[in-house]
DNA sequence: TGTATTAATCGTATATTTGCGATCAGCAAT
DNA sequence: ATTGCTGATCGCAAATATACGATTAATACA
């Protein structure tokens, strides 16, 4: 992982836009549970929060220290860094773009009209 | 993958809500860009689709085909099977679901007022 | 019965994800 | 300097994901 700009396992490397790797991108990183159920607590506790979530969540702390970097590298959380404590909150700007493209994405008006089944 | 009650690998097994798993599965299924664009294809021609992806993305047939199943698995589009050809076209209801889980999630109306940095 | 067409599936190679324990890093207070 | 605390990072193992070519399945047509 790293940015957008990566996977090129094989020759055709296909061409996408902009607005597709940062889709990709976001979804991604909700696209295990427990990441979203982290966002959850996070958005839920007004905002800035910290590793009580190794309380709160049944995993080691080095897997939870794992998705927290996870949402941070795909820019929808920002850390504070206090030691030897950290606080993390939402990243109101990602999470705006998310709401904007993803929004966007699953609200386009599809009138389908075909007899797939 | 297949359904939405899987990964175990651990013995915590963290426990997550019906709607943390959906919302995960069907991020997970929008996760590659490839997927995007092929979502994208077939909710602008009006509707039904077929094969053509291959003509319009240079990716081998096999693989085009493993990310229609990803799609489908997740419930993302449906397919009508008429051999030799199938068509694909949009879930409506799966598609509704993602529009209401995922703009609700994002669209929470987050006043966040920390001094995270 | 062959032949052509389309698309799924199989088998394989490689890369990434996920999870864990163990260790390291940074700071505060002894 | 030593200790304690929190949290990141390392190293490992196992599971998934990704991409491909080759093969197979299903049907239409000659």
């Amino acid at each position: 992982m790293k940015g957008f700009a990566v996977m090129k396992r094989t020759l055709s490397s296909v061409e996408y836009s902009g607005e597709e790797e940062i889709m990709a991108s976001i979804a991604k990183a909700i696209s295990h549970p427990v990441r979203i159920k982290i966002l959850k607590l996070l958005a839920s506790r007004q905002c800035c929060f910290t590793g009580e979530l190794t309380e709160i969540i049944p995993m080691a702390q080095s897997t939870i220290s794992q998705h927290l970097k996870a949402l941070l590298e795909a820019g929808l959380i920002q850390g504070e860094i206090n030691p030897p404590k950290v606080r993390y909150c939402i990243n109101l700007e990602t999470w705006l773009t998310a709401s904007t493209l993803l929004g966007g994405f699953f609200n386009a008006d599809l009138t389908c009209r075909c007899e797939c089944r």
